[in-house]
DNA sequence: GTTCCCGCATACCGATGGTATGCGAAAGGA
DNA sequence: TCCTTTCGCATACCATCGGTATGCGGGAAC
């Protein structure tokens, strides 16, 4: 017989675990409440009794989604000496984590949908996109990185990431993968020298 | 009195316009059919008798968007000369018209969330997309682009793109938009010249 | 002028997100 | 141990939503 505090705990993550799994399936859009009350085992009223409604169910899955993706990133550039290989690196595990399923609908489509793209970007901000906004702040700090302003770079960046993984979850070529590792490459050497004189 | 075929048209017309206004203003989501029809002066017979439903709507708002903003894009680009100026002034003009609140709503945000990201892939590359793939593809072969696939570059700048955007119409910074544009001609620049050896 | 057609209004339905209330068992004190 | 409180959650209910079936009225065609 579990404690109060352990089963209540254990509502909770069945909730988020189930939501997350339909959020993934079929977008936020096509899964009831009912549905996910049903799948989990549990009553609309233990879901209000958690979260605040399907909008902060939703928020807390994104955050969930948004930290794994932060770990993977953060654990491929660690893996790394170099802050340059750090960030290679970084960039090429978001890439791959990007093309998860549920990483793509829900972090990548539902997500500035359902919250807005400010509070979207703000979650992302706290998880994996402040490491992208760091580590492109200590490349500029070390001389790696031409002296410019980080906030356009970072959304730039960021911006293509995101799109490229979504293509790529898409494409059935076996190149595609290495095809934008390449062009992902391009993009980010060019950023370690100046612009070329035309 | 109109005749028939000039009220079908006019009825059409009005549904779009001020679905549009309402889809740019408070999200797809947040918008219902009756508040639609009610601002349109028509009733909810008239809306299934245009379109197969909300969805099958906000299709068509979004077509329209998209055609306008390719239209500027390709606009821009014809006032240029050189073919590389076309592709940046392209670019520029595309971010330009992307921080348009309802471009970045209904195109940009909730696109992808309603119709799903390979229908909406599928309307931009009918619209404005398509410039981005053939430009580039143009430049590939006057050889003014190193040879290589094409499909990644296009989603990565597109992507790129898109996210700075929605960035740029969120910050008060003035100095944001010569910055973004600065950032992206340094990407732009980049692929102009085989990579720097290390 | 009669008929037909069609653009659209009206009335209605099931399902959805959300809320109010009640219950039953674990936790805390005597 | 017994009483009381707390709280995690179930039940019942509601407003609103997207969607559908049906009916009407006036322009179009002959």
């Amino acid at each position: 017989m579990p404690s109060r505090i352990e089963q209540r705990e254990r509502t909770r993550r069945d909730l988020v675990r189930v939501s997350r799994r339909l959020f993934a399936d079929v977008g936020y859009a096509d899964v009831g409440l009912a549905e996910i009350v049903r799948t989990a085992g549990v009553t609309k009223g233990a879901l209000y009794h958690h979260f605040d409604g399907k909008e902060a169910l939703f928020r807390a899955v994104l955050t969930e989604v948004q930290q794994e993706v932060a770990q993977r990133v953060a654990a491929a550039a660690d893996a790394e000496d170099d802050p340059w290989e750090q960030f290679t690196a970084g960039c090429r595990e978001f890439l791959a984590a990007g093309t998860a399923p549920d990483v793509q609908q829900i972090m990548l489509i539902d997500g500035p949908a359902v919250l807005g793209w400010t509070e979207w970007r703000a979650i992302d901000e706290a998880a994996a996109g402040r490491h992208l906004a760091e580590a492109l702040a200590a490349l500029v700090d070390r001389g790696l990185i031409p002296p410019q302003p980080v906030a356009p770079l970072t959304h730039l960046l960021s911006g293509a990431m995101n799109e490229v993984a979504l293509w790529l979850a898409r494409t059935s070529d076996p190149a595609a993968f290495p095809d934008a590792v390449a062009a992902l490459t391009t993009v980010l050497t060019a950023l370690r020298a100046p612009a070329p004189p035309r």
